[in-house]
DNA sequence: CGGTTCATTGAAGCTCATCAAACCCCGTGG
DNA sequence: CCACGGGGTTTGATGAGCTTCAATGAACCG
């Protein structure tokens, strides 16, 4: 009953109306808990058969490294967001993770994740519905990178990340508490330091939303949503097994 | 038999080792085929239920539309690629599909396709891990996009297409044919079209791949490599069923 | 042929990176 | 207590990389 009340039991709740039996295969699903300080590698690059993770407390992030060094943060992670869930479907990490805070995760049994998608595909599909709006993040952020410019890019960031602390009670439209130092905003956004830092001003001194000290606070959501273009439909998608379960009449008749 | 010669399965062959009941299931799925002209839109932004598709021949694209009508492409389809897999697991369509050229593709039956995991997951799994060789492509285009210039961008676009034309057997080292205009390398580049002129230009005046009238000549191909710093690994991943089958033991004992 | 689409090149200017320096906050140790 | 050092933030100055606008050419097609 407690679990009703995690951050991933939150999340998913929002996607799917989860049965108290189905809520309990989750429960059990989670191992022992893991603690990990900030900067401590969880999973490196190319790293085989590691363990995938559900955040309970704490950000993280994945990134790539280059040969010349730089990093390209892929996504940020934020509790009930599932880390290395690909590696355990797919064996291989694309990805390095690395905390950003301390974090608290519970560790997922590889074998019984992958029996879920047998046992239970309801489950399994739900699960992996959750990991389909992952990548649609990364796709927005392909797209932001491609075709936005720092400012645009920034906000947009911001409000996606507003969105999804939302999601799981952290936060509200009128701002959220946020540990990114602006290096990482930087290595998410694709920009330098120091221009992240101008774009912070500006977006400060055109009253939209001030980023300091550890805080988010949204001084003008709907302005916000204005220029970054934000469109919330990449992140809600349809919710395949509540609502929108009209739709599917042809495929479960 | 003449499917094992298709580039699908071509291509999933050398992921995994097929058996001939596989093969059979495989060929089973395919539907009817359908050709599209191009430029006709075959998935739009949103639109729910839309069939997938294996490429059986042609160029295909998925691209985001903006508000302001600009594109981004996500990425290019050749054959033996999926065509709105996704989709299908998660009904809904993230991203948009437009044929290039004249396009074949068979038609899957959405239903069959969800039934493969829960019957045969060693099959299903193989299909998923297809699917995570187009996340790792999508990240490895956003790391490109936010930390490497125009020049190398795009010399690491026109490799990666080699490497996965030639999976296919549609391609050499030394080049292979290609119907994209440089407006379409722009829309994927993130590049305005004019530049994508002037690096071309420069790939050829530096006497490392020629890109002209529907054909890539790579002229010289490990200099390419380094200049684009490539690195097979996000495409080749590690094959989880056949070669590194020793890796997996804890998996399946 | 005139129309359309794509490729090519030049010129001008904006966005952003890079280099450099200072500052602030905070914790550490003399 | 203050000096010191380090990570993060802030600001200015300069210039590279790319976009935009504009014009021309080349290929194709009804």
């Amino acid at each position: 009953m407690i679990e009703k009340r995690s951050p991933f039991s939150r999340k998913l709740g929002t996607f799917i109306d989860l049965s108290e039996a189905e809520l309990n295969i989750l429960t059990s699903l989670h191992g022992r808990r893991k603690s990990y300080t900030a900067r401590a590698e969880m999973v490196y690059q190319g790293q085989l058969d590691q363990q995938a993770f559900v955040l309970a407390e704490g950000w993280a992030c994945s990134y790539r490294l280059l040969q010349s060094g730089e990093r390209q943060i892929v996504d940020f992670q934020i509790p009930g967001d599932f880390l290395g869930l690909r590696s355990v479907l797919f064996h291989l990490a694309g990805q390095c993770i690395e905390p950003i805070t301390e974090v608290q995760a519970s560790l997922f049994n590889a074998n019984d994740l992958m029996d879920v998608f047998t046992r239970n595909p309801r489950l399994g599909r739900a699960v992996l519905w959750a990991a389909s709006r992952d990548d649609s993040m990364v796709i927005e952020h392909l797209v932001g990178m491609g075709r936005r410019n720092a400012v645009e890019r920034t906000a947009h960031l911001l409000l996606e990340l507003g969105a999804r602390l939302m999601l799981v009670g952290r936060g509200t439209k009128a701002g959220y508490d946020c540990p990114l130092s602006q290096y990482q905003l930087a290595d998410v956004l694709g920009l330098s330091a120091v221009h992240v830092n101008r774009v912070l001003r500006e977006l400060r001194e055109e009253k939209l939303v001030t980023f300091r000290s550890g805080r988010v606070d949204i001084t003008n959501y709907d302005g916000l949503i204005t220029l970054a273009n934000f469109d919330h439909d990449y992140l809600d998608h349809y919710r395949p097994f509540t609502k929108q379960a009209h739709l599917l009449d042809r495929y479960t008749s």
